[in-house]
DNA sequence: GTTAGCATGTAAGGAGTTACATGATTTT
DNA sequence: AAAATCATGTAACTCCTTACATGCTAAC
């Protein structure tokens, strides 16, 4: 009965319980802090999700685990640690082994680039390169519609469409320095490159 | 049977068929050009969705309409051409007065955005302000979650927070500039402000 | 001792995709 | 006459949300 559950919201689960494991309540705050604005998850979808994971064999309940975590009295309906499994571990390095398609699109690639750090060298090249050659090929459709249908539009319309593009050609660029940064130092964590202050008067 | 069909599709479709009559086939190139990056309809969902406006008598089929349609031929079995009812226009309208919570989330703003050219002034103006104090409330989260949690992230983590943050001010920054050209000409059209090219080196 | 926040869950359903199935029209 | 594209549709399924239901624990 292996669901084969594919989708966001299991990678990061599993992702997250990598570094330390956790209750669904407190997964829920991480899980919405990591993937920040790009996707908000709720209990409803979390709890069955947790479940599929634990039938699946991925993660386990139990297992007092945090140094500083009250030991008793906790026993009787309270919180559920969830912890990965064995096999958990594995799969999870095969999802973040993946660099096809899936890590490509809008809510795929945030969660891969969210776990990047566990990610091997070579793989999160190839996916940072996927992402960009489906994002240029997005940004040449728009441009070409642009220029297509202009003088049709009316000017709201238009500004969507350029603010669109805009909006495609910065995350191109922003990909461009990551790509660049990868190529140059393969083995160092990220990319702190030199910043100037945003001007929000 | 009202069934109140909410959503993004269906102000979209009756936005399109406001212009002109269309077929489904493309209704859903426009639609898709229309939403440029923000979103694209399958067939699977398009098709429904037209069952649903018809049977609400928002939509009909059939009346050649456009001027130089082949009238003859296309009878038996060929293109169904949609139009809006005198119900149709009503409904649309109260749409895009609607100034709420629905307008202002990321799918629900675009559409609403795209057809700024038939929506009153002070609705737009609303929209907007409506628009940007949600994306100030999610920057202000990002924002606080990126100070409280730094030193605790890796670099990868970092980046992503500090982007999709960045991302969110330029959005912000987006809607001022809209919104200080709809108080200063609040009949004219849009903002074709001042553009320097963009520099893709 | 009661409000507020922590914590776990479920049932019903909305919204849309994928994959499939079919046929007409145009192009080569 | 084959291939491509236009055109319409449906069934099954996925993924997630909303609204509800429940109880524990800390603060005031």
């Amino acid at each position: 009965m292996v669901r084969s559950g594919n989708g966001v919201l299991e990678l990061a689960v599993l992702g997250l319980l990598h570094d330390s494991p956790m209750h669904g309540y407190e997964l829920r705050k991480r899980l919405n802090a990591l993937l920040g604005t790009l996707r908000a998850f709720s209990y409803g979808s979390l709890y069955p999700a947790l479940k599929n994971l634990v039938a699946d064999g991925w993660i386990c309940e139990g297992g007092a685990a945090a140094v500083g975590e009250t030991p008793a009295l906790t026993g009787r309906r309270g919180k559920i640690v969830y912890k990965l499994t064995a096999d958990g571990k594995e799969h999870l390095q095969e999802m973040l082994a993946e660099a096809g398609p899936s890590a490509w699109d809008d809510d795929g690639f945030g969660v891969h680039f969210a776990f990047f750090a566990k990610t091997d060298a070579d793989v999160r090249l190839r996916i940072l390169e996927g992402r960009r050659s489906r994002l240029e090929e997005r940004r040449d459709g728009v441009r070409g519609a642009l220029a297509r249908t202009r003088e049709r539009l009316d000017a709201y319309t238009l500004e969507l469409q350029r603010h669109g593009l805009e909006s495609v050609e910065r995350e191109v660029r922003w990909l461009n320095e990551l790509i660049a940064t990868e190529r140059s130092a393969p083995d160092r964590p990220a990319t702190p490159r030199p910043r100037r202050t945003p001007d929000n008067h």
